[in-house]
DNA sequence: ATTCAGATTGACTAATCACTCTACAAAGGT
DNA sequence: ACCTTTGTAGAGTGATTAGTCAATCTGAAT
């Protein structure tokens, strides 16, 4: 097992639910079954470690996402798959997405590294695209991405909130992103 | 001045500037200008002051929305009204919002107090109402109220991250809920 | 005038926490 | 074999912090 990644799951489990303020270093060490001073071996400070676990998680979920995206595809065609990616990912890693959350409206979100934000520009290249066909009526591009951001954590909020099996997840995802879609062309 | 809410705008201010564990109680005494002990003789614990602050906070939004709904208007004016007003408070008061927020992605939720959900099912009611006059095609109402609110949320982030002229943002704030409203009918 | 309850103070404390330090082990590289 | 780097441990530390407490103050009621 890798000491640096049972750290970045404890410090998972521990942040969400205790929050950041609530999980003292101590206990993580602890969970994640290495001594104190190992996690300050690999994370100078506390704050190191929380903004370490964003960016891994970002980079984790922007992978996925990516995927399987062909770009020989209409704008419709990608983003239904970006979405549903997306979507499909933050109902499997309920965690992970709830811990992005939480830092993205915590103060921690002034220190976002530069080398992350980039990666959004993919997703909002494809919309200014969609604007330029006349397909997407809603602009800047950048409006349109807030739109589509909020609808999905909305939708994975209430998913989350409301189990239901398998099949109607995906359905109901499907149709979540009729909706944004219809809304925003 | 009263003590007790000079004590809660220094903790709001310091809460979303430092996050719940970047402000030390003895900031929040001083940022008020109040002794160290007069905050604990208000509230008990820390995490009464986080709550209570966001028990406040709930209130004073929920009281300026109801204020000007009529409920003998359609379910399109009566919805266009809450939302209009929810925003123009979220703009005004963007402090409190982004505490709400802060504190909704936080592990505080599971202590909101009961009543204070109850708060929204005036405008839960409404949506039902809608669905039953089949104006409103999105169910069930939960969801469609959950969507609502995140799209209030996104459009918010946006407005504040782009300052426009008070006159814009009226407008933009008219077109964004035509929006939803096309989105949930 | 006296009483009394609540408000206010700020010094104090017990506990906690982020982080350091020293020692040792494992793993290579030469 | 020897040295260097890296990983790991865990006791230790200085600073900080939530919360206490005894004392004083205020104002209203009797």
């Amino acid at each position: 097992m890798d000491k640096q990644k049972e750290i970045l799951n404890a410090a998972l489990k521990l942040f969400t639910e205790y929050g950041f303020h609530g999980t003292p270093t101590s206990k993580i060490a602890q969970e994640a079954g290495v001594a104190n001073g190992t996690l300050f071996h690999y994370y100078k400070t506390k704050d190191d470690l929380i903004i370490a676990l964003y960016t891994d998680i970002k980079q984790r979920l922007g992978f996925c996402v990516l995927q399987d995206v062909k770009s020989g595809d209409s704008v419709y065609e990608q983003a239904k798959q970006f979405y549903t990616a997306a979507m499909q990912w933050g109902i499997e890693n309920s965690l992970e997405f709830r811990y992005v959350q939480q830092f993205a409206s915590s103060p921690y979100v002034a220190m976002i590294p530069e080398e992350l934000k980039e990666q959004s520009n993919i997703t909002i290249n494809l919309i200014k695209q969609g604007i330029k066909e006349k397909i997407i009526k809603v602009t800047p591009a950048e409006y349109a991405m807030t739109l589509i951001s909020s609808h999905l954590y909305g939708v994975n909020q209430y998913i989350n909130e409301h189990k239901m099996s398998a099949a109607k997840q995906k359905l109901f995802v499907a149709e979540s992103f009729e909706l944004v879609w219809k809304m925003i062309t």
